[in-house]
DNA sequence: GTCTATAAAGCGATAGAC
DNA sequence: GTCTATCGCTTTATAGAC
């Protein structure tokens, strides 16, 4: 045949995975742990094995768009795992079995509180305003999925708005509470507290 | 004995106040802004409009040593004005008008969310560790003197211990969400709403 | 006490060999 | 596609004039 580089077989996820997109983890990673500013070059050669050279093939826009495409992948995440499922939650108890869901995958996702939110990290300072929409549209988009949810399961209109603030500052402050005392622990907790409290005053 | 420790003269407030201690509020909005890798010697310069001679002169440790200070400046101002009122909150009542206080003053530090938490912002990413023991300590003595009004306002251990990890978290992730989608008034909202809440379910 | 000059290292980014 | 070498600039920190 004249082309056999696409010759995908039958392998049904037999996905390439180009080594950019299997560089963003640990991009993610290297960002989280030491913000946008802190996370130089040397830093990400050393966690990635790739040279200067090669980086800058991957991502031509440098640093800039090494983190864009980190905020894309993660906003990929939530809108798959987390958003989606719960705008598509149904009504009652389905709309609350959306929310369980969302407080699952979150404990996984941030490691029941050993791994922080990178949005939240570059939120609190001013390299915020470069990616200033991303990380905005990621807790607005959040707040809109889970505020419809809340509606969906009974609650009036105030009361879904005040849970909507109070869920996701609760998670975001429990991921900055977990870490500063060293203490993963806290946010599992804080999340279950969330979760029973949320069904305790329930439809 | 009367309490002389504190007349030491007749001039109540006159209090030199060193160019070091004039410089931290500076130091701690510069720190607050970019982080601790973002605070440049040039951004600290500029926002000082002091050289960098003149700095090392104020802080031979460098940049260490300012945030250092900055921290303890940030502490010793909790302990003064949120800390030290809630510990000497007498019992029921007082207790819980030592919380109301404290809720009140952290509106007003916080600029009612338009200020982000110096704490927060070095608590989330790797330098952390440099500042470990203090990042630690400022959260364990906010939640030891917060969980001892909750007692003394007459609830039990496990319920004073869920309400000190809900209000410090909730306190710290209403100041991001804030900052991420721009918002101050969400973090006003959200203290009112925890406070409030704190109240309907008291003693 | 504040400054400028400068050192020495690190930064992001680019060029070009292979 | 990955690398090394290097540019130009910024970084922290120091030295020394005033």
């Amino acid at each position: 045949m004249t082309d056999a580089t696409t010759a995908t077989t039958a392998a049904p996820a037999a996905k390439p995975l180009s080594q950019r997109e299997e560089l963003i983890p640990v991009l993610a990673e290297i960002f989280r742990a030491h913000g946008y500013e802190g996370a130089s070059l040397a830093r990400i050669t050393e966690g990635s094995g790739l040279g200067k050279g090669s980086l800058y093939y991957l991502f031509p826009g440098g640093k800039d768009e090494m983190a864009n495409a980190v905020l894309s992948h993660i906003d990929g995440w939530f809108q798959r795992e987390v958003f989606i499922p719960l705008r598509e939650s149904g009504e009652g108890e389905d709309a609350m079995a959306g929310i369980d869901h969302m407080f699952r995958e979150v404990k996984r996702y941030f490691l029941s509180g050993r791994k922080v939110c990178l949005i939240g990290v570059f939120a609190l300072v001013n390299v915020r305003d470069r990616f200033a929409d991303k990380v905005k549209d990621y807790f607005v988009d959040w707040a809109a999925a889970l505020n419809d949810a809340l509606l969906r399961s009974g609650r009036d209109v105030d009361d879904a708005a005040g849970w909507t603030e109070e869920i996701l500052a609760g998670i975001q402050g429990a991921l900055v509470l977990a870490r500063a005392i060293d203490d993963p622990a806290v946010f599992v907790r804080t999340l279950d507290r969330l979760q029973q409290r949320l069904q305790a005053t329930g439809a």
